[in-house]
DNA sequence: GTGAAAGCGCTAACAA
DNA sequence: TTGTTAGCGCTTTCAC
């Protein structure tokens, strides 16, 4: 592999020309420039990205902590991913990703040093150890999701709160008044994963809010845990007639159990999500939903990221509302006549 | 951020000491891999992985070379990158993601130059430009996937002739005679996707075979594509009593199509497919399929890489041959008894 | 067992 | 406009 200084012997010139004819941080006669480009082609010569990224502390690649890979917790969104890949080729930066192996963060966290420019969080918990450390050590991060304290970090996230009422609501609209919500899994509450606890709680709210009787289970992340949470539902409450989810991984089992109950999806139980429109198109029927955008969120942290980096001072935390899109999943309430 | 250099001061010893007392690669005295310890632990000192690098030569970082996100190409197997991040995590390597943007993979490879220490490609053309490019320079790389030529190229990759055969037998076996296959979008075709290109093949031969009637038909990679497919095959060929579809993302169109026409799965017409388990979990009713091992090809393939760098010589061309799961979606043809 | 010093390939003062 | 040179923070010879 030839160096820059192979160049410049080739070319005839000093190292320093070379450097500058590539970065065009100063000027070069069009003959020197001439030859030096030459030089460069004859040779085959590719810059060494990580010489560079040495002496300018620069390295235009950013990382995306992806949670662990564990059994413990659910397999997270990888839809993320592709918006942050995105904004990341898109300005010309690398994207790493990470994993926190045993929540020892530091260890990891710090292996690398130098090698990235800052981080995306994801799976952000509302009092989370990694944005506490970041803070203090002053690194440059940005957040898909939040936490309790959000001062001075630039984030974007879902609307829950949002999301939750105005699902809510939709049912309330069809004349439903038995409402389940089928959440995540309870190791996500023990940690306190922000999307869980804040789905839960504006459920809980947008139920006072319209009136309606309702009732919530944690749920592990598979089909098959999906359909026994339907079951033990309507054993707890008969006359169900909506479910509510966020969690994509169960949605299938709840379709499921509802067929194998001798139930009609929407005529006798709707069904509502928060969920990509990807799953929700994959399923029959097809699911009514909050239309999760995984990609946009992934991108503008990404994006938010970068400017950062650049020196853009801009201050942005972002509540996305996505539309409710309403596909076969949801109808009136079985029992709206009667309640009316 | 403190250097080594600060670290010896520290210490009052020599930067080499400190050096090799964190590489362990020459006796340090216990009093002096004390006093070094200590001043790492009080500065909270963490090596400059760039610098090391620089140095060494080698960055612990791989890449997947992820294909582009444009619109042109549906989107592709997110499922490879977990298993990658597992491998690659495991050996404690960082993992990069690529995107080549144009087909202009000579710059963009390249630009990164010396950040990376081998590179796992994905999304293989039979006749992969970038394979001849990587080669040609002897950069270190592994592929999930497969090339027509492959001698002296590492890889792991689905065994799509088993697959396709795997499916039709099962179909003949239960008396199907008249099967199609959904395959992937015409512009895989036209760029000569491997997976695309041979499971088209496999499929006519597990036919000729089996001596089946079939037609095949290519579909773009979205719900719809699917749903307008299966009306396509049903118009050309009433009699079909067996789908095999491969493209994971027309699953629930296919379904949907199947009940809009009045037909029912599986006593009208079954499917079969070869998708991931967790698709095929996902559906109502489930999937029968050949469970495609996305996860464990990622692995494979980036311990593969892994391998290679760290200098054993291995020399490894897997094909999987993962079971076919029997789920909902399948069973006898509906005219068995009349072709006995 | 330890220290001194020469790189790794580049950028960016500082000179000319 | 161009050349010279001192780093960037580490690894690794070569001395002692």
């Amino acid at each position: 592999m030839p160096t820059m200084a192979d160049i410049a012997k080739r070319a005839g010139v000093a190292l320093s020309t070379v450097s500058h004819t590539l970065s065009g941080k100063r000027p070069v006669s069009a003959q020197v420039r001439q030859r030096v480009l030459q030089a460069i082609a004859e040779l085959e010569y590719e810059p060494h990205a990580v010489a560079r990224a040495l002496a300018t502390k620069r390295t235009r690649t950013i990382a995306l902590l992806y949670p662990a890979l564990s059994s413990s917790l659910p397999e997270p969104h990888f839809e993320f991913v592709s918006g942050v890949l995105e904004a990341a080729s898109l300005r010309k930066y690398g994207l790493l990703l990470w994993t926190t192996p045993n929540d020892d963060q530091e260890v990891l966290n710090m292996i690398q040093q130098g090698f990235i420019d800052g981080l995306v969080l994801m799976e952000v918990r509302l009092d989370d150890p990694r944005v506490t450390m970041l803070k203090k050590r002053k690194y440059p991060f940005t957040m898909i999701g939040h936490c309790q304290e959000n001062t001075g970090i630039n984030f974007v996230d879902l609307d829950f709160d949002y999301a939750l009422h105005a699902c809510v609501e939709y049912l309330a609209g069809l004349g439903h008044r038995h409402v389940a919500f089928i959440n995540h899994s309870p190791r996500l509450f023990e940690i306190g994963m922000g999307y869980a606890l804040r789905s839960e709680e504006a459920f809980h709210h947008a139920l006072a809010q319209w009136g309606l009787q309702g009732l919530t289970c944690p749920c592990e992340s598979h089909t098959q845990a999906g359909y026994d949470a339907v079951n033990d539902l309507l054993t707890r409450e008969p006359s169900l007639t909506a479910i509510v989810t966020s969690n994509a991984w169960v949605s299938g089992g709840v379709i499921r159990a509802i067929h194998d109950r001798g139930l009609k999806i929407p005529q006798d139980i709707s069904i509502v999500g928060v969920l990509s429109p990807r799953v929700a198109e994959m399923t029959v029927p097809t699911l009514t939903t909050i239309d999760f955008p995984f990609n946009k969120m992934g991108y503008m942290g990404a994006d938010m990221l970068i400017r950062q980096l650049e020196g853009e001072t801009v201050s942005t935390q972002v509540l996305l509302k996505p539309p409710l899109t309403i596909r076969q999943s949801s109808g009136p309430a079985r029992d709206a006549q009667l309640t009316l």
